[in-house]
DNA sequence: AATTTGATTTAGAATAATTCTAAACTAGGT
DNA sequence: ACCTAGTTTAGAATTATTCTAAATCAAATT
């Protein structure tokens, strides 16, 4: 029992089963991971969080966790800079802030549809089938950390 | 003489000297490769071009070089996923389209105003001094290559 | 002109995130 | 119970980049 919620659990099965590969306690343990704090981990923080749960995970282990639940298109990787990838299982489209004084990756909704509209910008013969837009800058002192 | 244009080799000598760096051949070389082919190349792609007009300078020169004009706000940083860093001389603000079938990294002008409208997203708490829109997917056959 | 001094260049070693390898383990289907 | 393919694992390999320390350079001073 990890502390997936049932309709996570199923989320999972459905997107592992649907891309041909099993659902395994580890990947469910990377994934409720992930799910539980929303913070854009690195691999090595993701590592070390699912190390507490379940002490036996290597850290091969979680990053073949982490490439399959990507590849099943339940997470995002955000990479900013040069800096170790980052973990997103936020499927919404959104933006992402990268605060310059801490490092920390924050998500930034955006109205729906904006995402989409931002590739008018392209002339014809370009089309892309994904958008990312990354603000970075500073927190105004006062609001979260 | 390497082929900096007289305009050019002004502007690098001002914001050498603004950052208190000193103007250098391998400097001067580093930069006129990356305004003469505007192609995105990486640090790996300047070294085998700045050889070819500078057979002496090293790899460790290329980055030192790189990091300068960085530094001195002449060249931005254009980093696509895990890919090794690529250098931008185009100072006007605008978008990048990677292609996924070549990889190549191209700039999308953007209408003027855009990117600093597209901060307006932000809530409150967040103030972004860099906007950075990256777009992935496919040129149509028949253009460029 | 020679000397000093700090910046720059250079080759090669070190670093670090990620990927690869190959062996052990697991579980579903026969 | 056995087969088989997928998964996990430890550790080695890879690779872009940074670091180190010595050599070189050039501006400023003597
Ligand atoms: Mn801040
Ligand atoms: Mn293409
Ligand atoms: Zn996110
Ligand atoms: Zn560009």
């Amino acid at each position: 029992m990890n502390s997936l919620k049932q309709i996570d659990r199923g989320a999972l099965s459905d997107a592992l089963d649907h891309s041909g590969q099993r659902t395994t306690p580890q990947r469910e343990t990377v994934f409720s991971v992930l799910l539980d704090e929303r913070d854009h981990p690195t691999a090595d923080e993701v590592y070390t969080r699912t190390k507490s749960r379940m002490p036996s995970i290597s850290m091969a282990t979680v990053y073949n966790c982490l490439e399959t639940l990507v590849s099943c298109g339940l997470v995002k990787q955000v990479n900013i800079e040069r800096e170790p990838t980052r973990y997103c299982p936020n499927l919404a489209p959104h933006a992402h802030f990268h605060c310059r004084d801490t490092g920390r990756v924050y998500d930034v909704p955006v109205p729906a549809g904006m995402m989409k509209d931002l590739a008018k910008v392209l002339p014809g013969e370009y089309s892309a089938d994904s958008v990312e837009l990354v603000f970075r800058g500073h927190l105004s002192k006062g609001k979260k950390q």
